[in-house]
DNA sequence: TCAAAAACCTACTAGATAGTATGTTTTGCC
DNA sequence: GGCAAAACATACTATCTAGTAGGTTTTTGA
């Protein structure tokens, strides 16, 4: 593979840059100014790479976001082992990572769902996708655990896959406010409720 | 009861057109020119109410938040009936709370939450305290049910309580992405696990 | 090697922002 | 009624913000 070209790293840099200050600050209260102190990439070179603020934000939910999340939440999921396994395993991993998250500024995704769908309707577009991503991993894996009998046929993959979202998007904003005594709360009870479905 | 003064007037109307605000668009985003525009009130009678902006918010946390938390779901829950009726009727009332809440805006409460708690120690103080008493609402209607023998004594109560609000506070983040069907598949699904503490 | 294009740099602008200084009006109370 | 304190009004400041104009340097390809 070639290696990357100067300018293909100061595009980089800026990105993942800019993706840690988001994180901690928000979109809104992160600043050109705070992105080009950060990576002392000037604001010429900035404009270069990115049409306006917006531009370089779509790029950083679509660059960085998506790679993050690839590969930290997109192991395909083993239908014959039973969900208590494969995702329970999963939002642990999730949870437990603490090298790209930190629990007092929960989930990235989470977060931008939060200040951005309402919005801006671009930024609405690309969370999407990476949360219809996401939720369709969730649902095949379902179906194909019914197909092999792993769990209920009587299962409504599809509302499970919401119900599951909305509780890892859910104990990310608790975290916040409680530390990190709700995740394990969450995940012994997420475990309960899994066994339900077999 | 005696009638507000005209002081009291203005003090109120000032902090819930700032929810109102904050709510829309986020606390950090709201400026106060947004506020006094929108209130007909001028800055030197902001200033005079409010010290400062972070005094205003957390008077507005501590003031119009708490008072719509209480009306909207704190009433107690009957320990006799099952939590498919009651915890399930809760989330119901809540999620379907037109009035109040705009689906593509969530729960003004989880939006601080999101926002503030890892940014401001006394925002998350003040956000803390409403959502225990929330738990605390759960965790002894739980506790109610099972001396009744409504739910199994194996329940633990904390675990289940967290749960819950991860559940509402997460489909209140999915549903600015995805809309109100999330809103339905989330309730169906919430019903189904909680009868797995019967 | 050398020109053209890509990549970058600096200094600036116009508007927004929280907060203040210094007033004027209104209210409660004797 | 009158007066002190409470309540409000206006004009301003310093700082931060996204974005730009117009330059220089570096890279690329023939």
């Amino acid at each position: 593979m070639k290696p990357y070209s100067k300018a293909e790293t100061t595009r980089m840099n800026i990105l993942d840059k800019a993706f840690e200050l988001v994180y901690r600050n928000g979109y809104r209260a992160t600043s050109i100014d705070d992105i080009i102190a950060t990576t002392q990439v000037t604001k010429g070179a900035l404009y270069y790479h990115f049409k306006n603020k917006d531009e370089m934000g779509l790029a950083m939910i679509k660059e960085v976001l998506h790679r993050r999340m690839d590969s930290d939440t997109m192991r395909p999921l083993n239908g014959a082992k039973p969900p208590e396994s494969e995702i329970y395993g999963m939002m642990k991993r999730l949870l437990e990572n603490k090298s790209f998250f930190k629990i007092e500024y929960g989930c990235p995704i989470v977060n931008l769902v939060e200040e951005m769908a309402p919005l801006d309707s671009q930024f609405a577009r690309e969370l999407r996708k990476l949360f219809t991503g996401w939720k369709k991993m969730i649902v095949d894996y379902l179906e194909e655990a019914k197909n092999l009998k792993t769990i209920n046929d009587t299962v409504d993959s599809n509302k499970v896959a919401i119900f599951v979202l909305s509780g890892y998007s859910g104990v990310r904003n608790l975290g916040k406010l409680l530390g990190e005594s709700c995740y394990r709360s969450y995940l012994k009870e997420l475990k309960n409720y899994l066994t339900l479905l077999r």
